[in-house]
DNA sequence: GGGCTGACTAACACAAGCCGAAGTCAGGTA
DNA sequence: TACCTGACTTCGGCTTGTGTTAGTCAGCCC
């Protein structure tokens, strides 16, 4: 059953060969998280995580994955790693996140969302729910003036960066065609 | 800037060493889709790329990758392959969006979005308007009440199915511990 | 019925992700 | 001083993702 899910894209962006996503937003995102493991474990700094050991056993991944995901999550201005120290034992290091990581929460919970909906395998094992009011909480796509949205509601427009970044294309043709 | 973006872990999950995230609905959506080509090949089928070779210069990667990850997609039911037949040619087939791929359109969001505002280099070069009004579209994580919230003002309840998970789970601690 | 074209597949090569096992290192405790 | 522990790093090896280049295959057109 296809159903029409398509964006309308708009004229400035007509030919659509004549330009290419490159510098999509995507993209840029999964440059910097787009392994299983990098989500993961944005996923246990959202539980409550903070200690390596912690996000090795319950990411359930090596400790050599573990370092280099944190590495670049830390590299990438995600996690900070900041010194502690509990009483009587050394100073160690634990992990945050950031104001940038934290951003990304939506996401985490957009992905939840769709394997609650379309796993194979049962339901949803675990709900957010709004600590004030104790309704469920979700992710919904709207607009400023507060309509729900879906893709086939929507029209792909460059911004005026986009635009200029079109104009700089479509004069200096380089490598072009994409 | 580490700031507490954390949620709260409902008392059920309490000694969060006790159960593992195995059933994690993130973790089901990322063995589906996980990897980059995947998510860019989502974006051009809801930009309305159809066909085989728009996939493989839309998204800029390998003929043997863009195969790959099309039947991938196929095969989990995110995107169909049918038949088709312009006028004069001879008949191909096409991808198109089933619901089920069509609803990862929120996480995809997510992902831009994230990007929009953190990415280094300039910020959003496209935008999503609604097509009716005009205003520009995002997501948003709300409760059902109708509440903007962020990970701070949620808990983390085991739903049913979670729970009766959790039971098995310390009646046959099975490889526990996690 | 031979050519052309779109849609692939096949055959490499390479890098990255990941695992397990083992080693290192720092700084606190005994 | 010797030990212990949490936090890593190193090493070897497997698997997956991806790029290039080179076919292959099916049909419509001529």
């Amino acid at each position: 059953m296809p159903c029409d899910a398509t964006v309308r894209l708009d004229a400035k962006l007509d030919p659509r060969d004549g330009w290419s996503a490159e510098p999509c937003s995507i993209a840029g995102t999964l440059a910097v998280v787009s392994t299983r493991s990098a989500f993961l474990i944005l996923r246990e700094a959202f539980y409550g995580a903070t200690r390596f050991d912690e996000f090795v056993r319950r990411v359930a991944i090596g400790e050599p994955a573990a370092a280099a995901r944190l590495r670049e999550l830390v590299r990438h201005g995600l996690l900070e790693r900041e010194p502690y120290r509990d009483a009587g034992q050394r100073t160690r290091h634990r992990y945050r996140l950031t104001a940038k990581g934290a951003d990304l929460f939506p996401a985490l919970v957009a992905l939840m969302q769709w394997g609650d909906r379309w796993r194979d395998d049962a339901g949803a094992p675990v709900a957010l729910v709004h600590d004030g009011c104790g309704a469920r909480a979700a992710v919904r796509l709207r607009c400023e003036a507060g309509h729900d949205v879906g893709p086939a509601d929507l029209v792909l427009t460059p911004t005026a960066a986009g635009e200029s970044w079109l104009r700089s294309r479509s004069e200096h043709p380089s490598g072009g065609g994409r």
